[in-house]
RNA sequence: GCCCCCAUCGUCUAGUGGCCUAGGACACCGCCCUUUCAAGGCGGCGACACGGGUUCGAAUCCCGUUGGGGGCACCA
């Protein structure tokens, strides 16, 4: 059986690539109904924040990853193998895979003369029963890593130091506790980012010297940003949840994120995870380092939309809706929002006029429609409203009869009426959003328009004082 | 400095020696549709990093160069 393991550092945010990654190993355990286990690996940020494992838990069940049973296990030195970490040790050590030393750092820096050449062994043959734990590695040879993504990778034993083990104190490092643990829970495949490529030979050694045999390792390419450097915390947008946040959904999220490195090998790309799953291989992970495109996920988010039924729309769009907006008026309009926006969080600005007393007049678009004949559109307009038919196709032919009065079609015609009504140039379909909206808004609307132009030019372009 | 990885349109990729005058998607541009904006339809622009081999034939195999990235703690 597949036995996967998932280990992300919490930092206080979920980042994209983990997020690739755990959908890598998820897929692999559900194609196989293997096992997917979830390992928080990290020390003081784990301990002092422990809403940060609560956050990559959460961001994990969001797209999808949670196993119905996953196994969750705390950072390893909690973890219930805390005592085999010393064991495994006190095995090297005692097997001779392993021996103490007492060199400081600036000690073996001024026999070698450099910061780059590593550990010059100088303990190896001295015995010492105290001191940090030093792993003996080959002196020649290659270490072979067989890696399902990256082929057969060599590594020089004579460019491997011996590393350190455990400290001083007897505490476990990272390296040997990892190993002791994927050994105790019998992980068969370790699907991780390609940064931890050069460690691998290290710790393959560790299994080895440990008596177990190595697990299958795939090392997924980084995910970079624009400028092709490995997606930071500091400088990139990275954080799964904040994607969230903004109205991407999952799904979309899940399979952008999937066909990053991976594809189904013909020219689909929408496709939804549980038709990717039985397709998924991880020899077929494309090695080379991608970029995160935001506009092509948008463009996905944009795809899935559309696709969500009435419905699921509308209630998805909930959390971006304000409590006292009425809801069936927007389910009125709801439809037409959906092709217009690429995330939910679009949502709001698209109907926000009809909820508000006013609208939330775009400067710009007011600039731009409130000029040449836009007093006599809106005067037009005005009088017929009050006796034309609230249907899309009446309210239309009125403003069509204003603009041929004006010379104007009804695309230029709309422009000031749209701007009066919804406060923007571009947005809903105008007619519908004047049935919604009603007829007395709509008039009190244009009147107010009316009257912020008329005050304007009655004032001589400057009359601070005047309007009212 | 040492070690490792990577290299097809701007981006994600298809391509595993002849189906390649290199296919798709996003982005961009144009046209159509149209009450704005979208959506939708149609079309366009646009790539095998470079140099050597191997071969009848190379985007595909080998070597080198260049470029990019990552790793080298008594951190995780």
């Amino acid at each position: 059986m597949i036995r996967v393991r998932f280990a992300p550092s919490p930092t206080g945010m979920f980042h994209v690539g983990g997020a690739r990654s755990a959908l890598f190993n998820w897929a692999l355990a559900e194609q196989t109904g293997g096992r997917f286990v979830l390992r928080i690996e990290d020390t003081d940020a784990a301990r002092n924040r422990p809403e940060w494992t609560e956050g990559i838990i959460s961001a994990l069940a969001w797209i999808g990853v949670n196993g119905d049973n996953p196994v969750f296990e705390g950072p390893y030195f909690q973890s219930a193998y805390a005592g085999r970490h010393r064991e495994a040790v006190a095995k090297l050590a005692a097997d001779g895979r392993a021996y103490h030393c007492a060199c400081t750092r600036d000690e073996v820096k001024a026999r070698t003369g450099s910061e780059h050449r590593g550990y010059d062994g100088f303990c190896r043959d001295r015995g010492l029963t105290e001191g940090a734990v030093r792993f003996r590695t080959p002196d020649d040879g290659v270490t072979v890593v067989e890696d399902l993504v990256r082929g057969t990778v060599e590594f020089p034993n004579d460019a491997m130091e011996d590393f350190v083990v455990a400290r001083a104190d007897g505490s476990p490092l990272f390296v040997l506790a990892n190993v002791v643990d994927d050994i105790e829970m019998r992980i068969s495949h370790v699907v991780r980012a390609e940064e931890h490529l050069s460690n691998t030979p290290k710790q393959q050694l560790l299994w080895q010297a440990l008596g177990a045999t190595a697990p299958v390792w795939a090392h997924v390419p980084v995910i970079v940003n624009e400028k092709r450097q490995k997606l930071s915390k500091r400088r990139d947008k990275v954080a799964l949840e904040s994607y969230r946040e903004e109205g991407y959904l999952a799904e979309a999220m899940v399979n952008y994120l999937m066909l990053l490195g991976w594809g189904p090998g013909d020219d689909r790309e929408i496709m939804p995870w549980s038709e990717m799953v039985p397709l998924f291989r991880l020899e077929d992970v494309n090695p080379s380092p991608a970029f995160f495109d935001e506009k092509k996920l948008r463009a996905f988010n944009g795809e899935y939309i559309r696709a969500l039924p009435l419905p699921v729309f509308i209630a998805r769009c909930e959390p971006w809706l304000r409590p006292d907006w009425d809801r069936e008026t927007f389910a009125r309009v709801a439809e037409l929002v959906q092709t217009r926006i690429a995330v939910l969080s679009e949502v709001t600005a698209n109907v926000d006029f009809l909820f508000l007393d006013e609208p939330v007049f775009d400067q710009a678009s007011w600039d731009k429609a409130m000029k040449n004949s836009a007093v006599e559109i809106l005067g037009g307009y005005l009088a017929r409203l009050e006796k034309a038919g609230m249907d899309p196709e009446s309210l239309k032919t009125a403003l069509e009869e204003v603009g041929t009065e004006y010379g104007l079609k009804l695309g230029k015609a709309q422009a000031p009426v749209r701007v009066a009504i919804t406060g923007r140039t571009v947005g809903l379909p105008l007619f519908e959003s004047i049935e919604v909206l009603g007829r007395e808004r709509s008039m009190d609307r244009i009147r107010a328009a009316l009257a912020r132009l008329g005050g304007r030019t009655g004032a001589g372009e400057a009359g601070p004082g005047t309007g009212g």
